[in-house]
DNA sequence: CGACTTTGACCGGCGC
DNA sequence: GCGCCGGTCAAAGTCG
């Protein structure tokens, strides 16, 4: 019902996502054999499930969630009618303020407490998303949907003919797997996310001395969410961690403030592509209003899939104003006392700028601050700015920031590490 | 003994 | 076609 479809670029097979409770596909037994490589994993997948069974029981706290989740998420679909760009921007102008929910726990230093107010912003933006991606057809039945790396064997087009082939074309090559990263200063080897991971590979990675870390959630057996974990080249003090997929369990409280973000920061990174005139128009009001952004957003095309990255480290001073370059300014958001001075909080939004050609810049390979000076393609500048500045988008970005920085502090104060308080200090 | 990590091998995509 | 590279596998080792 609530579910996006992102394409597997290594397969150009779509993939259904849950972004209401973060799962992917309905069955978690019904696996699509479907290619050499897609039944060697269905295989290792029915072989872990033989072997461990599920996990149901222990997941009931967090299933009581995900379902008030998904309730919310019914409540909230039918506002967004069928003129949802002018719905999205009527509620953008009319209100950026993130939860109080959200920011009460932010004040108390605690990871939010999902909410109906809190999330339930997050479900018209996603709506929005399967309309303005051509009329995507959803996957509710278990014989559409999939697990999020085993792709589905047709693509879901949708075949009205209220779409013209043109669109179409742009829209499927836009539809890639999404990624989110998230950027933080830890000595840990690994973010704290409340879920539960476990190593697969370690790989060098090319222009990066520190080795890249891959895990899989073994919160469930079969559970397609991946991430991988790597040092910054430039900064061996900033972790970063990239999150590809949707989790097909419920979730902990401390992990769903991640998963919501990270799906709805993939939903709005494909959305605001095509932003409509209100949305331009907000985009420019916007950087008027806040001169001085508390968050900012880029567009790339160096990443081989669409990419939100969430940047909670401080930002380097002899840079920051280079970095601005190209950045698109958020709606003011109320982050607690130790993030709000200099909350250097990128919504890094990595575009595949081939699959995007009407919307960015013809250069390639180069990382569209470098390229485009801001304010220069006010397509693009409006693009970002349609993602970034969308309440719903803010509430879920600025819920995962708070749980990030939580589970920081709490590293940190379980390690006692003097860095690493230092880092987190510095972001005051 | 089960869960997890390590690490070399393998595979597929992609550029030349 | 070939080589590079990212991602994954799976056997062996480690840990609690």
């Amino acid at each position: 019902m609530h579910d996006i479809i992102v394409m597997d670029p290594s397969t150009d097979r779509l993939t259904s996502l849950n972004l209401l409770t973060g799962s992917i596909g309905s069955d978690n037994k019904s696996i699509v054999e479907d290619g050499a490589s897609q039944n060697k994993e269905a295989y290792n997948q029915r072989k872990k499930e033989v072997i461990h069974g599920t996990l149901e029981e222990k997941q009931h706290v967090g299933s009581i969630i995900a379902r008030h989740f998904l309730d919310l998420g019914k409540a909230e679909i039918g506002e967004i009618g069928e003129g949802c760009s002018q719905s999205v921007s009527e509620e953008r102008s009319r209100d950026c303020s993130i939860s109080p929910n959200i920011v009460e726990s932010m004040e108390n230093n605690k990871p939010p407490v999902v909410s109906s107010s809190s999330i339930s912003g997050v479900v018209p933006v996603l709506d929005h998303l399967k309309r303005s991606a051509g009329g995507i057809k959803n996957c509710e039945t278990s014989e559409e949907a999939f697990h999020g790396w085993v792709p589905n064997k047709v693509p879901k087009f949708n075949t009205s003919r209220d779409v013209d082939d043109e669109q179409k074309a742009v829209t499927s090559s836009m539809i890639r797997k999404a990624r989110v990263s998230v950027r933080a200063r830890s000595e840990a080897s690994t973010i704290s996310d409340g879920c539960q991971w476990r190593k697969y590979g370690q790989k060098l990675a090319k222009g990066n001395p520190c080795p890249r870390s891959y895990y899989r959630c073994t919160m469930s057996s079969g559970c397609p969410v991946r991430k991988q974990v790597q040092r910054c080249a430039e900064d061996q003090a900033v972790l970063v961690t990239t999150y590809e997929g949707c989790h097909d369990h419920p979730l902990p409280p401390a992990a769903m403030a991640m998963a919501s973000t990270t799906s709805a920061a993939a939903s709005m990174l494909l959305s605001g592509s095509m932003p409509s005139h209100d949305e331009l128009m907000n985009a420019n009001l916007l950087a008027k209003t806040f001169p001085c952004p508390p968050c900012f957003a880029t567009l790339s095309a160096s990443a081989p899939f669409p990419t939100v990255t969430l940047d909670v480290t401080p930002p380097p001073a002899s840079n920051s104003s280079q970095r601005l370059q190209g950045h698109f300014l958020l709606p003011s958001l109320n982050f607690p006392n130790n993030f709000t001075s200099t909350p250097h909080v990128s919504a890094q939004a990595l575009y595949n700028q081939s699959k995007v050609s009407g919307l960015l810049s013809p250069h390639k390979g180069m990382e569209l601050p470098q390229i485009i000076p801001p304010l220069a393609d006010s397509t693009v500048s409006a693009a970002t700015a349609a993602i970034t500045s969308d309440p719903n988008f803010t509430a879920a970005l600025a819920a995962a920031i708070s749980s990030i920085i939580g589970n920081i502090q709490a590293n940190s104060n379980s390690n006692s590490s003097p860095t690493l308080r230092n880092s987190i200090d510095n972001s005051t």
